[in-house]
DNA sequence: TTTTTCTGTAACAAGACGGGTTACGTGTAT
DNA sequence: ATACACGTAACCCGTCTTGTTACAGAAAAA
């Protein structure tokens, strides 16, 4: 468990949902990322806070889409996990009296956030259908296997 | 512990060392970042495998620089203490055979790649030395406080 | 030469966090 | 009623950084 596959792992049940379940169960999902229906639930309930997807509880239950893919971003599913930290690295404490260490995180807080702005950029810029449809492309290529 | 603070750290020392100690054994590190005699030998050998700093076992021992700080950039103490993971986000799993998630790994990764494309670039163009003298003005200031 | 002062490591505990698991409550269709 | 499925709390586990203790050299000082 080294890094937060939150993101990912949500981004695959949106697409695998729009594309191959109109409904599906909690333990669906869950085989189909290798876990476990209550790891689903949990991460789930933000995308479901959000808006995105819906659920329903009982028998014939389970959960489905609440808005196209056209209309989720990376950055929206992002937020929806509850925007966790993107960097492993960092300074050491957060209001230094040393002067020294405060240029030195200065700097470092910097460069930090230039490639966080840059990043959350790409994620405001692409949608979970583009995703889709680069799914779409290798699924063809992959079937025809040219 | 929730973000590595180890290039913050080093950094810190690199321009105490060069600003206000010709030779610091690890205690007196120690206190000046907060933290273990231990810690400090642990985190500094990699700066000592790389030749950035010197140490001496024995009475009047400790560390000293052995660069000048314009020729260590933060690119090289980020690779001395071991390159670690840069980001707290990520693929779920290496190789997944799922096509969808293939799909959406390399949308992550083209983004992720991205970011850290540029951190480590600006990590490359910074040298500790630059940060140094933002230190000497950020003194000065703070001397003279206008 | 013995003692003191250093570094060099190994070994282990603590704390945080993502993830997995169990248990139980609640709602819903059959 | 019963089976099904979500909602949630509680707890354990693995990993990683950091802190701590312990001990083995090495070098200067007494």
């Amino acid at each position: 468990m080294r890094r937060d596959s939150r993101l990912s792992r949500m981004l695959h049940v949106l697409i695998h949902m729009d594309r191959h379940y109109k409904r599906a169960t909690s333990d669906t999902i869950a085989q189909m990322l290798g876990t476990n229906a209550v790891v689903v639930r949990r991460t789930m309930a933000g995308l479901r806070k959000q808006g995105y997807v819906h659920s329903e509880q009982g028998h014939g239950g389970g959960w489905e889409l609440a808005r196209e893919l056209t209309d989720i971003s990376l950055f929206d599913v992002y937020q929806a996990i509850g925007a966790p930290p993107l960097f492993a690295i960092g300074p050491s404490v957060e209001q230094p009296e040393c002067l020294v260490e405060q240029a030195v995180d200065a700097r470092l807080n910097d460069a930090l956030q230039e490639a966080e702005t840059l990043l959350l950029e790409r994620f405001r810029s692409v949608t979970v259908a583009d995703i889709a449809q680069d799914f779409d492309a290798c699924f063809a290529e992959h079937t025809h296997h040219t």
